[in-house]
DNA sequence: CTCGGTTTGTTCTCGCGTTCACAAACTCCT
DNA sequence: AGGAGTTTGTGAACGCGAGAACAAACCGAG
């Protein structure tokens, strides 16, 4: 986890106070929960019900939403739609956030076409591999690119997010090429530690890593049998 | 996090110790830095250079090491395949773990393709999915077959590890069933909140989740500037 | 208007994880 | 053999997050 600047000082007043890393992570879960919960028409809930439908206990819940406000009613719980829309808001997903994806293998493919991003408030804007063979290709609906591209769409489309699909010894170099052009969070795919600098947010989804997890864990199970 | 079951107290000796979870989770990493600095001809590595390619902490890195045991040498540093080979055996990565896949959209091909799986030992002896119209295809050189043959697929290989790569709304239906047919290890990458019974593990891999943490950041950093 | 029932927001405590700092242990050089 | 220089392993301090528990606030009935 990279360290929060200190720079929480003299920001503009009404988002100034700070939300907790841990509690960062289950917005989106809430946010989730919520949505549901409204398309089976519930205008109500409580924090129990909602911290049943998220998986979490209702007290964390509870304090997770206090960091955002008060937008619950004592007494008759939450309403769902306003307090989606609060969430929405704080995580920033009410805007809409261009997203580039360099690397378009299987992974990529199944990235470009996953339809969880666009009703999330993302849009791929460009698809870009290295591999000249892939230039003809068109995945979910969009063209793929040479990755020299990458420069002008990043300025074109002000995109601040990039996601990087690409085999482990590309990574790196697709990284800093990105941080060089401007984008300040990536999400990475590709199995290695990436090198950026601080004001830089990086994410990784390791796929093989949660499988050893889980394997360590069955082990032991197997063991204490 | 599934809470722990205390029944560490008369299991086999030596692997009695329990590790903390935060450890387990980055004992992955260790493992992929020490195999890269194997293939790059270091066959001693200190706590600070392994750090480094973990991208973590050194005095971290040796407190986690020192729940395995004391495999360094003072003043000199680790043997990297001794040491390499110690994680490995205890994520249980040194066996070979059968998994199955359910559900074979883009992500699902992904998986299946996903050649870091086969090479940290774990095996896919089968891809499931519910639509007849794919039961013709082979991916990875692995038929595809209907949901159906999960049960004897899972007695047959005494599979313990399965992966959900469904739609959200299928994957309580594969949870309950994959439970009920033995498997106490999920990978979910379907975005909806599993119910399972407390002795299966579940871990959840959320694409659009990692990016609305990023947004969240992205937000704030444009709010401070 | 008051009172009982309900649910939120918050305070407090506890445990886990991170980090610092240092003693113990090893190597190498003289 | 002895001492200087490294590096590990770990004890201790610190900070953050989880959960319990409760007071404050709201609704509705009488």
């Amino acid at each position: 986890m990279e360290t929060r600047h200190a720079v929480t000082a003299r920001t503009s007043p009404e988002s100034a106070r700070d939300i907790p890393e841990a509690t960062v992570a289950r917005l989106p879960i809430y946010l989730r929960a919520l949505t549901t919960l409204s398309e089976q028409g519930t205008s109500t809930c409580s924090s129990e019900e909602l911290a049943a439908a998220a998986g979490v206990n209702s007290a964390k819940l509870r304090k997770d939403l206090s960091y955002l406000g008060s937008y619950g009613t004592r007494g008759v719980g939450y309403d769902t739609d306003y307090l989606r829309y609060q969430i929405a808001r704080e995580i920033g997903v009410t805007q809409d956030w261009p997203v580039v994806i360099v690397g378009i293998g299987n992974l990529g493919q199944a990235l470009a076409n996953y339809s969880g991003f666009r009703s999330r408030g993302f849009r791929v804007v460009a698809l870009l591999d290295a591999d000249p063979a892939r230039h003809e290709e068109v995945v979910a609906g969009i063209d793929v690119r040479p990755f020299d591209h990458l420069e002008k769409i990043v300025r074109d489309h002000a995109v601040a997010i990039g996601v990087i699909a690409t085999p482990a010894l590309a990574a790196q170099d697709v990284a800093d090429r990105m941080v060089a052009f401007g984008i300040t969070s990536i999400l990475n795919f590709a199995p290695t530690v990436l090198n950026v600098p601080d004001q830089v947010d990086v994410r990784k989804v390791d796929l093989s890593i949660e499988l050893q997890i889980l394997a360590y864990h069955e082990q032991r199970k197997a063991a204490s049998a």
